[in-house]
DNA sequence: AAACCGGGGCC
DNA sequence: GGCCCAGGTTT
């Protein structure tokens, strides 16, 4: 990329950048709250997250004090929920020893990877090292028109990125980049018509940006059948804390089962799909009125100050309603009783 | 349904 | 270097 180019790229960055929370500051905490919570997350559902966050934990040392449950239960809704204990642990680390001061040293901590540091070290301390997320590597793709796929393609990314970074303004250039991909040199309809790049971009120039990123291999989606068991005693709901290895690791959770096949409807109080990296779950919420032993107790109030993965407060809400209803319809049929 | 998202860890 | 993670949103 020639100086021109860069210097367009950096002026179009300075006019049309999205004005985002932990875009006003160079607090290392505050960029790396945004880079964990942005992990495979769209930034427009991060945001909500980012405020109730920083509002409930403003510094390190007051998320490194912060017990476990009470971060999974801001965390809860974003996924990927082994990002807020990792993130926890490194923040208790930081705590201990202090702030990383290059990108190197960040990269050490754990759930911080090559991205992840060097969008840190490049925003807050000014290091000139490359990002590469989903959004650079599209425009990589479309500008040098490399439609490879695989490590050979990410390495070029890598290279691409150190390559055209501006050493005075690595941050700046990081997050342009970013934004580019993310605003105008997007997926499906880029806005070739507003890029900054437009005339030196080599798939602009055959015609036909979309061809690159050539797409990935799809994976295989495995379909299971698994019933939620709510369990209702005494006014309280009955709930477990699924164990580092299971899914929802940390979470509080329904009991659940898996099913050869669908359950009988008889016995359904509800059924919804939930669909997370290449599993597609067939969810059906049944009653159990056992009172198990090994359950935690809680009432519909505390519901809410738990960490509660997505599927479970599915689960929960569609038992939450048939309990409604049902107490709806003994009052209809009480009242029938009574003018009888 | 599929694609995509400001990836990281693990072996 | 290939696979898994136990998610949500958008088209």
């Amino acid at each position: 990329m020639d100086v021109a180019s860069r210097e367009g790229l950096l002026d179009w960055y300075s006019r049309y950048a999205r004005d985002l929370p932990w875009r006003r500051t160079r607090d290392p905490y505050a960029v790396w709250v945004s880079e964990v919570m942005a992990q495979q997350t769209q930034i427009a559902t991060v945001l909500p997250y980012y405020e109730r966050w920083m509002e409930r934990f403003p510094s390190v040392d007051a998320l490194a004090q912060a017990d476990e449950d009470t971060v999974l239960a801001l965390w809860a809704g974003l996924g990927y929920y082994r990002r807020a204990r990792t993130f926890l642990q490194a923040a208790r680390l930081v705590a201990r020893d202090g702030w990383p001061a290059s990108a190197d040293a960040w990269r050490k901590l754990p759930g911080v990877g090559r991205y992840t540091a060097n969008a840190i070290a490049s925003i807050c301390l000014g290091e000139a090292v490359p990002v590469v997320d989903g959004n650079v590597k599209r425009v990589y793709a479309r500008f040098c028109a490399d439609d490879g796929t695989g490590p050979r393609f990410e390495r070029s990314c890598w290279e691409w990125a150190e390559r055209v970074l501006d050493r005075e303004r690595p941050g700046q250039m990081n997050q342009a980049l970013m934004e580019l991909g993310a605003r105008v040199c997007t997926p499906r309809q880029p806005k070739c018509g507003e890029c900054p790049l437009s005339r030196p971009c080599a798939a602009y120039a055959l015609g036909c940006p979309t061809d690159f990123p050539a797409p990935a291999p799809k994976a295989e989606v495995v379909e299971r059948h698994v019933v939620f068991w709510a369990h209702f005693w005494g006014g309280k709901w009955g709930l477990r804390r699924a164990e580092p290895g299971e899914w929802w690791a940390g979470m509080w959770c329904l009991p659940t089962e898996v099913l050869a096949q669908p359950l009988a409807e008889e016995f359904s109080l509800g059924r919804f799909n939930h669909t997370v990296t290449r599993h597609r779950l067939r969810c059906v919420v049944a009653w159990k009125a056992a009172h198990d032993a090994d359950l935690a107790w809680f009432s519909t109030e505390d519901l809410k100050t738990l960490g509660i993965p997505t599927a479970h407060g599915k689960a929960l809400a569609i038992a939450l309603r048939a309990l409604t209803d049902a107490s709806e319809h003994d009052r209809m049929a009480v009242g029938r009783e009574s003018t009888a």
